[in-house]
DNA sequence: AATGAATGAGAATTCATTCAT
DNA sequence: TATGAATGAATTCTCATTCAT
């Protein structure tokens, strides 16, 4: 009888690739030995994926699927804004350091060797996101948690933005250098002063500037 | 006696190698394509550059020189923290559309499996924008441009993390195509929006939060 | 399961290489070049070899086995002197013939571009027979069968040094021609001439010189 | 007025190669490196030789000449047999040392990739020695000074094998190694006794053998 | 279906040789 | 003529992919 690869096993090839890949780029990843480590023949992952780049495109879309899934559980919460902010702070924070190969997989195809994937997955990965948080900040505006002046858009792309260097400051070598660089080299071994900082910035991102303060009082 | 190869002819190889490592990476580009494109021999190549770990690094080191020197007009003026903002705000416009592959390249270090990179040119690269963000943040707070509860290192972080992230943004592949998701697709020809929410955004962030406002206002 | 390289296939390959560096010298000798005489892709070469070293350093191996076991078979005779040493001139007349290729790789290794090898083969290849002549001559002092006055093992090695020659005289083109100019064309049809000759010339080597005698016989 | 090289750089560059191809072989040996050392352009190498090849023959014609030189005053003296053997010993010591890249060189043509050179250079090289060997051996014969049932041609043989197996072991490093494992560690500095026990080996070798002695005797 | 040995195209690197100056 | 920068064929080695068992 033909055992096929059960999905718990191919779920383990999946992972021995992002592992490869996360270290050794797209290019430098071996398939022969990801096989090996696998415990598995070079012929049978053939099999299931056509060729390399196949392969190394399952491996990223089950990091972006970890990542996502990651992301909806904090996301779907329905707190107000800053809490909301907090909460998804914590959490790269948290998994960044746990996933770190999934972050560095997310890092591989923003680079520039992968235009190939940059429309698909971009499209893939970031409507999501774009659309959820650009959500909550109009509905910030709405409640008068938020200046009311600003595009939602833009304000959830800045958003983003932050999130997203602060994954990577978590996951990704150089980033990791250039965090120590720019707040210390016990960044890492202090979480709540990181978020505390970056609520604060954002907590004034979110509100009326000053002169808008003054302007609006009268 | 033959002529060396003149400066200039030094330099469009290495524009030829940064296009190709730009675009396939490290491991991808090809040193003997590279060295058709630019109309020599790999032979030459080999007489400047040790292998092709060495021409790699020498293609990075210019593409970060052009963009400290751009870098290092904007950064060098005095001006107040918001129009100092602004300036480079509209420079990374600017610039990364025409040195696109400059920024590659730089996003190509960052990427995971170059962490033989990560410590060496964190370093060089990162350390005089820290220290320059850092300094003038510092002494926006002594000139009360600025909320004085915060930890100037963080915060020329935050800052320069916007500044990278709009800088991929007009740069690498992945990055365009997110920003058209969050931003509409016509983000690229409406620059003044750009500046102005970023604007807001930052200026929210870098003055008295409105809770504080309102707790002064008392 | 594709079958593994056979050993008699892995042991022709080791052949191939044997008659290239044998003829080439250990950077002449081509892989590519190799693998093609032996029927196979210079990709099985390198999966059992790490790299044109390593299968040099295996070519030389087999041959000096094969020296060695042909040596072995000699020198654990228990003769009297004489007769072992007409039994080893015979052996190198008979295997230096058909075994050339494995005489010339040990030539190869005494040439002067092989330092690296030297120390390491040399302890390997030598210290046997050093240890089994200089034992005999040893023996033979006791028996009388040979003048006392002398240092065992200068002795075995002048005698060693006449076998070797005799070897390379035998296998190898330049000491061929050099043979045949001193002891006339037709040497390498005339066996026996040789064995007497140079049986009288170690049988006065090794019994007591005439002025020893002289001094005796008073 | 153009300045041809002068003999004496000629010289120069062939010692240079020389030393070159003594240390890493005819392959190994690169033109680049040699006229680099030399002082001169690749040019004007290729100027004087045709190509690598000849430009090694020059080098090896050249070592064999001061060989050959060296050799050539010991051998037209016309001392008896053993002094004469003396003498040449202590000269193979002597020169083996300081002139041990022409040994060498010399050792390199014996080496089995060197067939083109056999037939041409043994001539060249052996033919004088043989010739004057045999004839002092011959010459011996009738003084008496050594058995009269010898060939003089093989008797020439193995003397002079014996003088080059001692001058590749005072040269070559692998034969350097191999005098060590039989002779003990300090051979090479107790030269006195190497000549005595190759003169002893030398003495029994020309004189009657003991059987020969005590048959006559009778 | 599964295996993994074998394949061989492709990439980095070297260096003898050429030839413009 | 002399130079030595430039050339590019040749060589080592890798690894994605195939396919006989």
């Amino acid at each position: 009888m033909l055992k096929k690869l059960t999905d718990d096993k191919l779920a383990e090839i999946l992972e021995v690739g992002i592992t490869e890949f996360a270290e050794k780029g797209p290019d430098g990843g071996n398939i022969n030995v990801i096989a090996k480590k696998a415990g598995i023949s070079v012929g049978v992952l053939y099999k299931y994926y056509d060729n390399k780049e196949t392969f190394f495109q399952a491996c990223l879309k089950r990091s972006l699927n970890v990542l996502e899934s990651v992301l909806r559980d904090i996301i779907e919460c329905d707190d107000k804004l800053l809490t909301r902010a907090e909460k998804m702070i914590r959490a790269v924070l948290y998994y960044s350091r746990g996933y770190s190969n999934y972050v560095k997989m997310y890092n591989v195809i923003t680079s520039g060797s992968s235009q190939k994937y940059a429309s698909v997955y971009a499209k893939e990965i970031e409507s999501l996101t774009s659309k959820i948080y650009t959500e909550f900040i109009e509905r910030a505006i709405r409640d008068k948690d938020i200046r009311d002046d600003i595009s939602p858009k833009f304000f959830a792309f800045f958003f983003d933005n932050l999130l997203m260097m602060l994954q990577f400051s978590y996951s990704c070598d150089y980033y990791k250098e250039r965090a120590k660089i720019y707040c210390g080299e016990d960044i890492f071994s202090n979480d709540e002063k990181v978020v505390t900082e970056l609520l604060k910035f954002l907590e004034s991102a979110f509100t009326f500037s000053q002169s808008e303060v003054v302007h609006k009082s009268n």
